[in-house]
DNA sequence: CCAACACATGCACAGCTTTGCAGGCTTGTG
DNA sequence: CACAAGCCTGCAAAGCTGTGCATGTGTTGG
């Protein structure tokens, strides 16, 4: 990842890099760990059925999937694949309840990023 | 003819649907358009590469590209597309002086988000 | 003027996502 | 038992995305 090929002699001649700015981007990254998790994170929120799932589940508390797909004018079916993504990732859970199968928020996380935002909070 | 169809006033008893879930949910969802503009705020934060440069820019101040690219450890052509996106989605803006382009972040949303993410605030 | 530097752009390709359709499974109902 | 409701999954088409390579533009230094 660090392309170590500056000599230290360098520093003497002049050039454009901006020792400071590397060093503090370098730290504004932190762990590339963490970077990765919550870009994941953010891909789950980038599209705009999804995350209209998301809001829909976190507003409306465990609730079925034909509801949901009610609610977000979404197709039954992509709202099942829709659901499965954010099962694995652990995002949501599922209660089986008969034949009818209810999502409820479970990741906190991304509740508080949710809820963060300040234009996707809904008065109600 | 037996009715096998639902009309109207039947769907309130006989279905499954929950009609309070599905207000709430509606209601969580909100408006669809800043649904979808909030999607698209989060696909540019959904790239591992793309957050590090948001990171590393919100962090460093107006920063050239070569520095980003050192302190990313991303290719720098890779780094001028990435600052190309953030450019034309008003996420970031460019500064020439001489030959360098200094980059800064000024999406406010977008900068807020950054530190609304506790693992996302690293100390300085 | 020439060369090095800083950055941008065009293009092509590999990889991933999204979507719709078709069907399958389980659970209630008559 | 037969059937329908609710939900899930597989699959293939279509679209989008990220990446590397080569090249182009503008600026500084000699």
């Amino acid at each position: 990842m660090a392309p170590m090929h500056l000599v230290p002699e360098d520093r003497a001649h002049r050039r454009a890099i901006d020792e400071h700015s590397v060093c503090e981007a370098i730290a504004g990254i932190g762990d590339p760990d963490t970077v990765r998790t919550w870009a994941e994170r953010f891909s789950l929120l980038a599209d705009p059925n999804r995350l209209s799932v998301l809001l829909a589940i976190h507003r409306a508390g465990p609730i079925a999937v034909t509801d949901l797909a009610l609610a977000t004018g979404v197709n039954e079916s992509a709202v099942s694949q829709i659901l499965r993504l954010l099962r694995v990732s652990g995002t949501v859970a599922a209660t089986k309840d008969g034949r009818v199968v209810r999502y409820r928020l479970v990741d906190h996380d991304t509740a508080t990023l949710l809820e963060s935002v300040p234009a996707l909070r809904q008065a109600g």
